[in-house]
Formats: C-alpha cells, sequence, structure tokens
DNA sequence: TGAATGATGTTT
DNA sequence: AACATCATTCAT
C-alpha cells in the first residue's frame, strides 16, 4: 500500500497550485470521495481520492496495492508482467484496474471501484514509513509519501 | 543493479 | 518545454 498527498494551492507539486482551477484541475475541487483521473507523459493514466472539502483542490494519489482478487484480470490487463508489478506504480496500478480517464469525478464510495473501510489489506500489520514524493521536482523535501515499509507491493 | 532513453499527448 | 511514468536497452 502506498499513496502520496497533493495538498491544495500552497503545494508547488499539486496540479492545483496558485488555485490553477483547469479544465484538467476541476474534479480535483470536487467533493471528497471522488476520482481525480489525469492522463500524463502521453500514455498513463493515474487515479486520485479527493480529499478535504468541496471546493479545496487536494487529493491521494494512490500509487501502489495489494493484488487480493481477480489477479487473473490483472495479469491479462497488465500483459503478464511479473505480479510484484501488478499493481506497483500509479500506471500500473491504473492498468491493472482498468482505469482511465472515464472514472474522472466518479464516487469512490459507491462506484464499481470503490474504497472501503476495514478491508484486508487496511488491516495489514506493519510500520507506515513516511518520505518524500516521487516523480516530481518541486516541493521534492515535503514528506508526503506514505508506505507500507514491509510490503512487497509498492513501487520501486 | 543501475543509468539512460524512447514512447506519446496534454498542459503551460 | 515540462510532465505526480514505464518498459526496454545497454553498461557495470
Amino acid at each position: 500500500m502506498e499513496v502520496e498527498a497533493y495538498v491544495g494551492p500552497h503545494d508547488p507539486a499539486c496540479h492545483a497550485y496558485g488555485h490553477r482551477r483547469t479544465p484538467r484541475t476541476e474534479q480535483l475541487y470536487g467533493p471528497p470521495g471522488t476520482a481525480y483521473v489525469y492522463f500524463t507523459y502521453g500514455m498513463h493514466w493515474c487515479l486520485n481520492a479527493v480529499t478535504e472539502t468541496d471546493g479545496y483542490p487536494a487529493a491521494v494519489l494512490i500509487r501502489a496495492l495489494e493484488p487480493l482478487t481477480g489477479i487473473e484480470t490483472m495479469r491479462r490487463r497488465r500483459g503478464d508482467a511479473p505480479d510484484r508489478q501488478l499493481c506497483a506504480g500509479p500506471a500500473r496500478l491504473c492498468q491493472a484496474l482498468g482505469v482511465t480517464g472515464a472514472l474522472n469525478g466518479a464516487s469512490l464510495q459507491r462506484g464499481s471501484l470503490r474504497i472501503v473501510r476495514g478491508a484486508p489489506a487496511a488491516r495489514r500489520a506493519g510500520t507506515v514509513a513516511v518520505g518524500p514524493r516521487v516523480g516530481i521536482t518541486r516541493a521534492v523535501d515535503w514528506p508526503l509519501r506514505f508506505y507500507l515499509k514491509e510490503s512487497p507491493w509498492v513501487s520501486r
């Protein structure tokens, strides 16, 4: 399990830095519990869960997950990549789960893809490590990457 | 095991 | 020109 926080207009690495409200960042301003999905590097989708209050642009980038069910489907979507890399990385995870821009703005509490309290992976024992966010060039020293230290399913 | 690089398209 | 990435290639 691995996530990164992007925390509003004062976070230089956030897409909404300086209150940049554009068509792309629109869903980032939406209500908490919805999806912010963006396209990057010409070929990849990345999934965020919108947080904070409606109108405040903050979200959590889902960077890695432990695959528990639907492994075969994930393998097919990921082109038979090693199981360790099925969901290790924000774009890989989107491939494995079939996430595309079509999910942008959708609810992550009620839809077919949803975040549930008390899921098996959430009960994994272990240390939550904190460190710098990956792949950014600004605010590199903000420790906003959180991951399960012992997990073999995280990126990098 | 690690560094370099090409793919590919949207946003600034 | 940069970009919240990844897979492949080439070098140790």
